[in-house]
Order: structure tokens, then sequence, then C-alpha cells
DNA sequence: CTTGACCTTAAACCTAGGTCGAAGGTTTAT
DNA sequence: ATAAACCTTCGACCTAGGTTTAAGGTCAAG
């Protein structure tokens, strides 16, 4: 599989998955005899995942670790849980600041709207 | 005023104070004869301004704009409000996401601590 | 009179996560 | 045979919000 159909079969861009490859998270696959990428089957799974885990918040960093702690192909399970875990506390503050910041805001809308309407 | 007494007084640094004044969101001040920033007492206020906004996720071009179009010293209201309500809205759907996210990962730890405890 | 704390500027650097372009080689279709 | 559509590398660029550094001017105290 060439880098151009990854890139369709995951929805990333060749660039992206390049720059996956250069920074250490995405595993160099081996190469045609012309020099191009040839991807195995499982490269559009390790890019699912990384593009997952980045929804979720995990940075470049932290899934370059999950993923290079495997043994074998999957990222170790006790790391990934400690990783889990960890970016659930963040999420747990991350949604409460915004709550409260929300909260803020309504307050500053209340006294906007209410007083001295100019 | 100097601008590190007004960096201390409002707990920003003075870079970036300056930061805001080349970037046009704080107004530049007076200068003495010897070159030195002089600030008036007010610049307080607008830094704290600037420093709430950002708290409260604004972005400095969104500050930049409110402080603008202020006819005196203060913000115009109607700006104000829009953009507050423009930032409640992305908050919203903000927050609803990081619940999401939340939901996935510990869905995901319940499925890894559950399932094929190697 | 000199030491140290303060101020000035412009430009370079930083993180994160990429994108873009140049200059060139390859493959496929017509 | 030639054009379109791939692929390669490398380095520069981008956003956002700053910090750091270099080279120098100023001010108050001892």
């Amino acid at each position: 599989m060439r880098i151009g159909e990854l890139a369709k079969a995951t929805g990333l861009s060749a660039s992206r998955v390049r720059f996956y490859e250069k920074h250490g998270i995405l595993p160099p696959p081996e190469r045609r005899a012309n020099g191009y990428r040839d991807y195995p089957a499982s490269a559009i799974a390790i890019l699912q995942f990384i593009d997952q885990g980045q929804a979720l918040g995990f940075t470049l960093a932290e899934l370059r670790a999950a993923l290079s702690t495997g043994d074998e192909q999957m990222p170790a399970r006790a790391d990934m849980i400690d990783g889990l875990r960890r970016k659930q506390a963040e999420l747990e503050s991350h949604i409460e600041t915004a709550i409260a910041r929300r909260a803020q805001i309504i307050e500053l809308i209340a006294e906007l709207t209410s007083c001295e309407p100019s």
C-alpha cells in the first residue's frame, strides 16, 4: 500500500503520515525498489489509533510512548491504562474549568444586559 | 507608572505587556523624557480585562476587537455581549465534546481492565 | 564613580502539529 | 511519447502567545 492509498484509507493527509513517521510515532515501512513507502494493512489501524488518541486529547508524545512500549504490535496494557487514567483526570479538571468559565460568561452577559442599557 | 511596576501590579510579565502593545491590544502609553513607557493607572484595568478574557477563552484578536470598538475607554457593550454569546456557544459545544471524550475514555478503561487480564 | 536594577529595541527562539514548495524520479493512461 | 498523477527529500512556513537574548541607555545608592 502506497502512502496515498493509506492516506485515503484513513482520511489523513500523506504529509501527516510522513510527519508521524519522522517523529517516531508511526514505524517506518518497507520501501519498494523505486523508494516508495510500502505499508502493511496494519498501518491503517495504527493511524486510526493515533487519530482517535488525538481526538481524545492525547499529545503525540504520549501516543509515541504508548505505541513504543508495546511488546509486539499493541501498546502495553498497563501503560495504556495509566495513560487513560491520567487523561481522564485531566479531562475532569478541564470540564470543571470550562463549566466555571461558562458560568462566568453567563454572569457577565446578565450584568451587561440588565444594567445601564445606554 | 513604569512597565515593571505595571507588571508587578497585574502579575503579568513586562514582555507580555510590550507584546500586547506591539499587537495593538494595549494602547501605547506616553513616554518619559528618557524613553521609558509611562502608564496611567487605567492600564491596570485594561490588562486585567485582557488577562480575564484570556482565562475565559477569548483569543487576543477578539480582545483587541472588543477593546478597539469602545468609544472612550470601555469596549462597546453590544460587541462585548455578542462576543460573550459566541463564546458561550463555543464553550457549550466544547464541554459536550469533553464529556463525550471522558465517556469514551472511561469505556476504554473498563474494556482494558475487565477483559483478558494477561 | 561604579554597581546593580531598571529600561529600550529588534530579532530569534519556543511548543505543537502540522502544511507547502521546490526540485526531481516513477508510473499509468492515452 | 507525453501528460497527469503519483512518489521522494529537505527546509521553510504557519498559528498563538508569548520568552529570551543581544546590545545598549538610565537612574539611584553607596
